[in-house]
RNA sequence: GGGCGAUUAGCUCAGCUGGUAGAGCAACGAGUUUACACCUCGAAGGUCACAGGUUCGAGUCCUGUAUCGCCCACCA
């Protein structure tokens, strides 16, 4: 027996040497494995792309997460000789990079991006992108993640850019992609667009005000955004309010706070005659909704109040002034005036930007969509079809099931996806202009044409990952052997973000699904329950967990129990549970290779014909288990599967088994003796087998030890069949 | 306002297609027997939120109620 196992089982000293090993065999790649004889070249493939972590820091958690979940399904796909590829990579981030080196530089030069240049701030993201890159190769390979290195992708490198601007050309050919005046939620804080799911709303308490615009005027309105009203058009109420009725089609001229508006009174069903006063003022070129509103009855958008920086651009009084205090000083005015009628406290949702936390001021603005409702030509169907059909069909499986009735909802609530970003690091949109031209190409125009100055909303790349990491759009080998993939594992929270996105990106493009399955996890909190942030330091540093209980552990305690689309808590206590399970299977390991040193030399060859009937029985009822678990793996029930394997091992064979062959193996029947032998010998081997997808490290270490294996390692040893 | 989910042992949660409740942790009692104290053995702990219904039988299916959580929309 080896003397290590004389001390108790160290992850730490384990764990980097044994991916090392790993790594050096080449056995990550698919293509080394066929070349080995592991897979072979007619099995059936199975393909993952790693959602690709993004490059403004380290890995959290929930990544820890991801990476187990993926690397178990992949682990058990490779064992049961699949060809299977794990394709690793990174994503730039675009505006979540760029704001981070942008808050750097602020901070350590007091300096902004546009002192420095677009030049000099790109080089500055691409060194800090470059760092945090090998940082998270790093954490992945300590959490075990079997990638296949030779293959790494990242969204902004010369292939991927490629297959960016090949899909835009395409987008833009079929007329999917348009450049329109609308309006945007406009960031002032980080100067750009952002699209609707980059909101976030945060409840504030704010103050209703009730007024007129002028003394002759016939109606009161109500607002929380009096500064906005000098930008007014039309007053709107419903049509079937009597209150109203007789002003509809009226129209009005007056001075609002030294601006002189125009005011046409419109009926629209839109309009709650229950709220406020029942009219309400419209700001077409500040609001959504208004925008729609004026839209249907051919109003003016084109009073703009509100400039890029939330500052006022009317002449008078409010000229250049902050809205917050513009609103101050409408209030005045209208107090002088004798026009406030009423002040009421309320709460309203604020829409802020979920990277910068900035209040969004909606604007118009030119800016390039896609277009989800508009039949594609040649095949008839929107790109919100396209993204429903598979789903419907079941050609793609959402786990758990139920968010499948989120992700309709979602779609059919859908607009259309402003792409265009006013930052500066990500894929520059390949549209090119001369005077009056456009030219949209997959290569830069030539001399005398300029760039459009934006770039791409991030997911733009991402929503192709699946196929651009298989090196489309060149004719690849690795596109036709591993498209469409067979996993896409990640947290519900982008399942609208990304997923939505991937499906409508490769049905356009490939015409084809992604994915065949989704596979859902919930969010990792803390003990108590709370998201983990950097501002509560309740946060779990997956490296601090792996270096102190061993990435097996904190696998096993992220899994176990954990069922798809619920969010669970962790705690050092969990993991600590599950480093003591690594030392008990360590020490099963010890006992059984301890005591069957002396007998049968070749305990394979020999098998079960030499063991008694009792033995057989023991061995069969772990062949139950295993049927069990091989089906609950293949079911997506990975939470039970490691937490039937982590029972057997310490509750059955340790407790039970291990300890009744004491005595057997002391005694002094021979026959029986060596039947015992050759029973815990099988029985570790197919424990490590069983156990190695959920925690590889250990297994594998201990495999290196057994005395007889039918593979030089266990990450391709075959997995148990049982008939 | 619309949608989704949860409610099971002190805590965290399993319980797949309906057959008289399970795990981990915590707490309690005992133990140092040459695999392991990162251990062993033992005992304790639940009208499965509530009310109806379907069924020979319901934690599991249906309806309703309550509480909690999440997502989407965003009312000026």
């Amino acid at each position: 027996m080896d003397d290590k196992f004389l001390k108790p089982y160290n992850s730490s000293a384990t764990e980097s040497r044994i991916y090392t090993a790993w790594e050096k065999s080449g056995l990550f790649n698919p293509d080394e494995c066929v070349k080995r004889g592991f897979a072979k070249t007619d099995s059936p493939k199975y393909s993952i792309v790693l959602p690709p972590p993004n490059v403004t820091g380290r890995l959290h958690m929930g990544h820890a997460l991801m990476l187990a979940v993926e690397d178990i399904f992949v682990r058990y796909k490779r064992m049961c000789g699949y060809r299977t590829l794990w394709t690793p990579g990174t994503d730039h981030a675009a505006i979540a990079t760029q704001s981070v080196v942008e808050k750097q530089i602020k901070k350590e030069e007091n300096k902004s991006r546009h002192d420095l240049g677009r030049e000099e701030l790109l080089k500055r993201i691409g060194v800090f992108a470059n760092e945090s890159h090998d940082t998270i190769v790093s954490q992945l390979k300590t959490m075990g993640a079997s990638l296949d290195w030779s293959r790494e992708a990242f969204t902004l490198d010369e292939t991927r850019s490629r297959a960016v601007r090949t899909v835009f050309k395409r987008m833009y050919d079929a007329g999917l992609i348009y450049r329109g005046l609308r309006i945007v939620n406009w960031d002032p804080k980080g100067q750009t667009t952002i699209s609707d799911d980059e909101i976030v709303y945060e409840e504030r308490a704010a103050k209703l005000y009730t007024f007129r615009y002028s003394k002759d005027f016939p109606i009161s309105i109500a607002t929380t955004r009096p500064e906005t009203k000098v930008g007014d058009v039309a007053v709107a109420v419903h049509p079937d309010d009597a209150r109203y009725t007789a002003f509809v089609g009226k129209e009005y001229d007056a001075v609002f706070c030294d601006v002189p508006i125009h005011i046409k009174i419109v009926a629209d069903k839109e309009v709650d005659p229950t709220f406020g006063t029942g009219a309400v003022g419209l700001t077409p070129a500040h609001s959504h909704v208004d925008w729609e509103i004026a839209d249907r009855h051919l109003l003016s958008h084109e009073v703009i109040i509100i400039n890029e920086y939330a500052r006022m651009t009317v002449a008078g009084r409010l000229l250049d002034k902050k809205t917050t205090e513009a609103r101050e000083v409408v209030i005045e005015w209208l107090k002088e005036e004798g026009l406030l009628e009423k002040t009421e406290d309320t709460v309203q949702n604020i829409a802020t930007a979920e990277r910068t936390s900035g209040i969004i001021e909606p604007l118009p603005k030119l800016q390039w969509w896609i277009e989800v409702n508009k039949p594609i030509p040649g095949r008839g169907k929107t790109l919100k079809e396209l993204m429903l059909e598979p789903v419907r069909s079941g050609a793609i499986k959402i786990i758990p099931e139920y968010f499948e009735k989120t992700y309709f909802h979602w779609i059919e609530n859908l607009r259309d996806w402003c792409i265009s970003r006013q930052i500066w690091y990500g894929h520059r949109i390949p549209v090119w202009y001369r005077g009056e031209e456009i030219s949209v190409g997959i290569e830069p125009a030539e001399a005398g044409w300029t760039q459009d100055e934006d770039t791409l909303d991030t997911w733009f790349s991402s929503g192709l990952w699946t196929f651009s990491t298989l090196g489309w759009p060149d004719d690849t080998d690795d596109f036709k052997n591993y498209h469409p993939t067979d996993l896409l594992e990640t947290g519900y929270d982008i399942l609208f973000f990304w997923v939505a996105r991937m499906i409508l990106m490769t049905e356009f493009t490939i015409g084809d699904i992604p994915f065949k399955t989704v596979y859902l996890h919930g969010m990792v909190r803390d003990a108590q329950g709370r998201k983990m942030s950097k501002s509560l330091g309740n946060n779990l540093d997956p490296l601090d967990i792996t270096a102190k209980f061993g990435a097996d552990a904190a696998r096993m305690a992220l899994v176990v129990g954990n069922t798809p689309g619920t969010d669970m808590r962790i705690s050092e206590d969990k993991v600590k549970g599950y480093k003591h399970f690594s030392n008990k299977l360590w020490n099963i390991a010890r006992f059984i290779l301890e005591n069957t040193v002396d007998t049968p030399q070749n305990h394979v060859g020999r098998t079960t014909s030499y063991m008694s009937d009792s033995d057989k029985k023991i061995l069969s009822e772990l062949d139950v288990l295993t049927k069990e678990i091989t089906n609950d793996i293949d079911e997506y029930r990975i939470y039970l599967a490691a937490e039937k394997i982590y029972h057997y091992a310490w509750h059955e064979l340790a407790d039970k088994i291990i300890e009744e062959s004491k005595p057997i193996l002391a005694g002094s029947d021979v026959a029986a003796k060596e039947s015992r032998a050759i029973l815990l010998i099988l029985l570790l081997t197919r424990v490590l087998k069983l156990l190695h997808p959920f925690m590889p490290f250990i297994t594998e270490e201990i495999w290196q030890s057994m005395p007889t294996k039918d593979s030089e390692f266990l990450m391709v040893a075959p997995w148990p069949v049982v008939e």
